[in-house]
DNA sequence: GCCCAATTGGGTAATTTGGGTA
DNA sequence: ATTGTCCAAATTACCCAATTGG
């Protein structure tokens, strides 16, 4: 079985969920996907983790995400809109 | 366990961090890797250490990041000598 | 989204390595 | 069995463009 040892680029796993290469550093830099980096700095990751993300999201309904950092505060969503809550301090 | 003494070549170490033979090099000459050289002038890599530097954060939660100094200074050039010294002490 | 610095990758030419054979 | 030569692959070093990180 090759459940892929191999290693993807940032640019290649942001092709693969079709975003931006910086969103993907974001999520490597928010511990939602494991990352590997090279002794230059620049990350990895493994392909098997992000096929499993991939395929493991659109099965059933949604009603159970893995493990996902609530929010951390009394945040009174009223906004219904799904929109992109970027805070974007960067 | 053989963490093992054994050589890799610049390929080798290549392929398993996803990155072209001559990153690995550029890693050897710049101190962040050990390298042992051939007569010939080629570089060999001991997969203890590869592998040290390959075990990286996998999927345990992590946020971090490792404090990077930029160079500043000629690092160690072949370190550890005879020995078992195994790098990768930060 | 933007910026810049650092790292990485591609290209070519020359040398070294390794295997097979004479 | 030891030595020598040939050839294919890998590695090195230089350049510059693209990607990546903060």
């Amino acid at each position: 079985m090759d459940t892929g040892d191999r290693l993807l680029t940032p640019g290649e796993v942001a092709a693969l969920f079709r975003v931006d290469p910086k969103t993907v550093t974001r999520w490597a830099a928010a511990g939602r996907i494991g990352s590997i980096r090279t002794p230059g700095g620049h990350r990895r990751f493994r392909e098997s983790e992000v096929r499993a993300l991939l395929e493991g999201e659109g099965m059933l309904d949604e009603a159970e995400e893995t493990e996902r950092p609530r929010n951390t505060g009394p945040a009174a969503p009223t906004g219904p809109g799904p929109g992109p809550a970027n805070a974007g301090m960067y």
